[in-house]
DNA sequence: TATCATCTACGAAGAAGTTCGTAGTAGACC
DNA sequence: GGTCTACTACGAACTTCTTCGTAGATGATA
């Protein structure tokens, strides 16, 4: 796989995946609100297995799908595009943003201040 | 407009008005490198007006074209679905990613780490 | 006035993504 | 065996996005 882009759909059905470890189509679906229909997520899963992100495995008649792709990798390809085409290329505004618009509690934000503490170190070694 | 959500080639326009401030059709095609035909550029701007996203006056015979929606609402929209599917909703996975993916510059690594420290005693406010 | 360059408007073709119907297969149950 | 159910495979319709050609208008220039 070239890189993790994925579209509208294709991202629902990884975002399960992710979630879930695998699924099923039927499980896929279900955690999707039943709202598509299910040869929609078979198909997408096939068209996702094409492109190398997912794999699957025979469950009696059934396929398991497994991500093959990370989040990790979607997400650093779909953070580097809102970076730099939205904002300018600044991560200090992107990250105004994001906690400005999130309620962070405040652990998780004592756990992200901790981190760039870390990175401030780490550069002056 | 309901929701600041660009198509792929609505975000590279939208990202040189908001680079640029504004644009003409003329000016908006150099910025992309002159890859796309003229009216394909014009369309596409067209479409953005309908949308509300932009705004013309006449320049001469020409247009020029004024972001109305800014980069801020075009990030929340685009960083809250990346964070709900990819990162299950965690900022602090987000940030991790962000941070590590970025050569960020020690001054603007402080800044942001000063951000947080702002949110956090906000908080115990 | 004729020609040229520059611009917008419009429409249609093409490409990409999404959706689902239908067919075929195989196990479960009568 | 016949029927039902749950599943995959496939293809085609449909929608959305992208691209650009062509036409028409307008001002500049010879």
């Amino acid at each position: 796989m070239q890189e993790a882009v994925f579209t509208g759909r294709e991202l629902d059905i990884m975002s399960v995946l992710w979630r879930s470890g695998s699924g099923s189509v039927a499980e896929v679906r279900r955690a999707l609100g039943d709202s598509v229909a299910y040869t929609t997520i078979l198909k997408i899963l096939q068209i996702l297995e094409e492109k190398g992100a997912v794999r699957h495995e025979a469950e009696g008649r059934a396929y398991r799908y497994y991500p093959l792709v990370e989040p990790g990798e979607a997400g650093r390809t779909a953070l580097s595009k809102i970076l730099e085409k939205i904002f300018g290329g600044s991560a200090e505004l992107l990250l105004t943003q994001l906690v400005s618009d999130q309620e962070i509690p405040p652990e998780e934000l004592a756990r992200m201040r901790r981190l760039l503490e870390g990175m401030e170190e780490e550069g002056n070694t």
